[in-house]
DNA sequence: ATCAATCGGACCGAATTAGTCCGATATCGA
DNA sequence: TCGATATCGGACTAATTCGGTCCGATTGAT
C-alpha cells in the first residue's frame, strides 16, 4: 500500500526534463545526478515512460531524453500507469470487473471508491503543476552543457 | 500500491463476526470456513485486531472471538491501521512530517492529498455498513452451534 | 570506423507479503 | 485434577514484489 520509488523517480525525472524547457534533450546521467537517482534504475523507468509515449529517447552522441508532450498535458495518473500499470488497490478490480468471491462484494466496492479518489487526485495534477513547486536536489547548472557533467563533485550524502 | 490480503481478510472476519449478532462468540475455525480464509493466517490477523481493542478472544473450550465494540462504531480505517499500521502512501509521510529530500516537496504533497482521500473513504465506512451488503462464501448455518463444525463438507474449490 | 549514448532484457539481493507450525496457556467439564 | 478444547504468540518459511545492477545490442554523429 505504498507508492513505489519507480513512480516517484519517474515523476521527478519528468519534472526535471520539463524544467529545461520544451524540446530539450537531456542525458540520463544528468537527470540522475540532478535528482539523486541511480542512473541505471532511472534508465529502466524511462523505458516505460517512452513506451507510454510520454518521452522519446535519442541514441548516439548528443542523445538523451526528450519530453514528447507539453508538461501541462501530462497528468500524474498517466505517469503512474505508465510505470505501474493500471491503478488497482484491490485484486478483484484488476482484471475482471466483478469480484472473484461473489458478485457485488461490499469490500471491493469500498476499495473501488478509494481507488477512484486516488485516480482523481492524480489525474488533476500535471507535471507542469509540479515543476512550479519542485526544487531539484542539485540546482540546475544550466551552462548549456548537455555532455557529461563529469566535473560535478560527488553527491554529498 | 495494493491493499493486502491481511486487511481484506481482517475486514471479512469482522463482518462475519458482526453478522452473528452482538456478543456472539465464534470459533476461529468457523469464521475461516465461512469466508474461505486459511485459519492459521486469520488467527494471526485477529491478534492484531485484539491488540487494537476491536475484538477479544476467549480461550479454552467454548472459546472463540468476540466483537468488543458495536459494528457501527468500527470504521474500515481502524481495521486497516490495526493490521497495517498507519496508512502511508509515501515514505516521507510516514515518520517525519517534512520530506527527506527537500522542504515542501511538491510530489509528497500530492501523495498526501491522495492519502487523505483514501483515509476519508475508509473512515466513513463501518463494519455495520459492510454487513448489510457482504454475502459470505458459505451461508451462515446458524444452528446455534459454536462447537466444531466438523460435519461441514469440504470447501468446494 | 569509432565513440557516445540509450535500449532492452537478464539477473540479483533485500524487503514485504502470505501463510504455516508449534509450544504455551487458559478454560471447561467430567 | 486430568484431559479435551481452543486461542496466543512468536518463530519460521515460501512466494512475490521492489529496487537496482549489468551488459551486450543497437543507433546516431563525427
Amino acid at each position: 500500500m505504498q507508492i513505489t520509488r519507480a513512480v516517484e523517480y519517474g515523476a521527478m525525472g519528468l519534472i526535471c526534463l520539463a524544467r529545461r524547457g520544451p524540446g530539450a534533450t537531456v542525458m540520463l546521467e544528468d537527470i540522475s545526478q540532478e535528482e539523486g537517482i541511480p542512473s541505471s534504475f532511472l534508465g529502466k523507468i524511462f523505458q516505460s515512460l517512452a513506451k507510454a509515449g510520454l518521452t522519446r529517447s535519442v541514441r548516439g552522441t548528443g542523445g538523451g531524453l526528450i519530453l514528447v508532450r507539453l508538461p501541462e498535458q501530462i497528468s500524474l495518473l498517466e505517469v503512474f500507469e505508465a510505470i505501474e500499470g493500471p491503478i488497482a488497490l484491490q485484486r478483484c478490480l484488476q482484471t475482471t470487473p466483478s469480484c472473484e468471491r461473489q458478485v457485488g462484494c461490499a469490500l471491493c466496492s469500498v476499495f473501488e471508491q478509494a481507488q477512484d479518489q486516488v485516480k482523481d487526485v492524480f489525474s488533476r495534477t500535471t507535471i507542469a503543476d509540479l515543476v512550479k513547486k519542485h526544487q531539484p536536489l542539485k540546482p540546475d547548472p544550466r551552462h548549456g552543457i548537455t555532455t557529461g557533467s563529469r566535473s560535478v563533485s560527488k553527491i554529498t550524502r
